[in-house]
DNA sequence: CGGCCGCGTGTAATCGATTGCATAAACCAT
DNA sequence: ATGGTTTATGCAATCGATTACACGCGGCCG
């Protein structure tokens, strides 16, 4: 008669509503199935003895764990981490848990990502980085019967995965065009990592626009980063160096952005009165950034949101989609005062910033 | 003779091997008990068939699954989601997958809490927020088993639970001194969520700081807001409708501090020409903001780390601590150029973001 | 030589839930 | 009343890995 029992099973809910295990699982998982007397004493009885399901029995048996496997280059990072949030919620309310793996490992990666999925700790992955060998992915999921893939913010070329993202070509097109509307000829970018999908586009795009407007592209403007502040703040220093600069920067990342105003503004360069500015991305910051940056937002929560329920219907559908999905998402160029009109050489303006302090 | 057969199973590797499935089982989990030549053959098989470990099984025969669970206020900020790349980090060394939990759905989320940890999804709760109801969450853990559970971040008071964080009362009294020292006299505060523990604390800090220096609190210069962005924003629009200013804030975290100065600068008030700022967390931007500011940097990785840490070592031997770990760790004040010298009344200094631009 | 020890291995029970099949009861139509 | 259908339930196998227990064998000691 000793209480110290251990978490109680659907045998002691068996039990204790006299029916049998099979009824208390109908009774659970397919309600309908029990006679509405039975589903009550049921109820009765799990709430009595205090029963939770066993996942790992139901996973067993079922050959599914309820469970989906995010893939993120970078957590720390904002961007990635308000798209994690969104997954969250997705698959929070599908029922679904979310295990989080980080890819910075290297190869390690791969052997950790692998160990995940054929394990049968997640019933489907869902990849934000698309920097990941292609063919050891493809074989890792025929290797784990087929396990669903969707890949998300960074595209897989060529490689049939099923893909939400947005048109980083064209996004980044589109703000580099917005400086040369604002009258800029001479404009530089802050690119990203060089083996970067999503940096590569944003230069091809960048060199669409300029060559849209009959401007020639200098490499010398056109300063490598990786995406965070650090070295956004470094190639500040090899701007200043430089004889012949730019009027305007497209940046391939807010952080980016934000390095680089605060490495210029420690030489006493300001935007946007001796420079323009444009971010990518849109984080929190760049609204309330010295000056209110402008920038593309990328529709974050959408693409999260949307690459949670592909996933989740794949999961519970695998014949849903024939061909391999692709959405795209528009991104928006938000209009702050990081860009400006193009000042007449020599005479940089003064207007901003520069109001009385009323303290 | 068909290919397509499922993932492979122990079974597959035993009969391949010529051993039972016990001793294969054995070479993985406890290799010195298997002779060499049998290891070596079971090691071929495994090889041969590609068989992985079905974690399921695992788990339910050995009631762990080798997770541990995350809960969070808030993925998206990025204090927290560098906390949980620290975790993911640490688990990950310790074989151990990360399931994350957002934490924003009221009553609703202690269900989901329960859910995982009483199915057997999780062996352990790493919790990073201190407002959830302590009964409840007791009595789930009792419910469970006992299953661990370590708070970080945020101290539940009185409970009991092992706990890793910093000391917020401390490092905000530290925080406000540095302001005093500076010559400041009228220090306001922009605050946390009312019902925060954190915020409670760092609300004392400064109270303390002011009443060591023999000034008296006005309850006018201390600004509700929520850690977010907007609501330093917000905050900025009833100091501006003051008639008796602060010369100085400290703000309950970078991120209310860098939207109050984005909504002082809106109406040209400087930071620091006309006002100093302390921060708190010294989140990636706080050194590229402008002005770079002055926060208190919480070590942000070695919490998350040792609370992982710990939360392992507790899963591994529940004996293992016998009386409620409490790891308290230093925050370091970082002094940047948002905080100032108090000017002298009336005529604020004009040096600083002066310079000539030299573009 | 006989008994004991320990090593390496196999047998089979076990973890908790699900589900195909069988069966009983109830209901319906003729 | 009879046969057929539907509904509700139980029985028992099953998912894959672990592990308590048993067994056989070789070596060692007295």
């Amino acid at each position: 008669m000793s209480l110290d029992r251990k978490t109680p099973t659907i045998q002691d809910v068996a039990r204790f509503a006299n029916v049998s295990t099979a009824t208390v699982s109908r009774a659970l998982s397919a309600p309908e199935k029990v006679s509405e007397g039975t589903r009550a004493r049921v109820a009765e009885a799990i709430r009595v003895t205090g029963y939770t399901l066993n996942q790992a029995g139901r996973s067993l048996r079922q050959r599914s764990a309820k469970t989906i496997l995010v893939a993120i280059p970078d957590i720390r990072n904002p961007f990635f981490s308000s798209i994690l949030d969104a997954i969250e919620r997705e698959a929070a309310t599908r029922g679904y848990g979310v295990l989080v793996l980080n890819l910075y490992f290297g190869r390690e990666t791969i052997r950790r990502l692998q160990d995940f999925l054929l394990s049968n700790r997640a019933d489907g992955l869902l990849l934000l980085d698309g920097s990941v060998d292609t063919d050891l992915l493809r074989a890792v999921s025929q290797q784990a019967g087929e396990i669903p893939i969707v890949v998300a913010c960074e595209e897989i070329p060529n490689a049939g995965f099923h893909t939400v993202l947005t048109d980083n070509v064209e996004a980044a097109e589109r703000a580099t065009r917005h400086l040369i509307d604002l009258g800029h000829r001479r404009i530089g970018h802050i690119m990203g990592p060089e083996h970067n999908v999503v940096s590569r586009e944003r230069i091809t795009g960048y060199g669409r626009a300029l060559a849209d407007a009959g401007l020639t592209p200098q490499p010398e403007w056109q300063f490598r980063g990786n995406f965070d502040m650090e070295s956004g703040f470094a190639a500040a220093a090899r701007f200043l160096s430089l004889n012949d600069r730019p009027s305007a920067v497209f940046a391939a990342n807010d952080e980016s952005a934000i390095g680089f105003l605060s490495g210029l503004r420690q030489r006493g360069i300001l935007c946007p009165r001796d420079i323009s500015m444009v971010g990518f991305d849109d984080l929190a910051v760049a609204s309330h950034y010295v000056p209110p940056l402008t920038t593309m937002r990328q529709p974050r929560e959408a693409m999260g949101r949307m690459a949670a329920e592909a996933l989740i219907d794949l999961i519970e559908d695998p014949e849903a989609l024939a061909i391999p999905l692709r959405i795209v998402l528009r991104s928006e160029l938000v209009v702050r005062e990081s860009t400006g009109r193009l000042a007449s050489v020599g005479r940089p303006s003064l207007e901003v910033d520069m109001s009385p302090a009323r303290i």
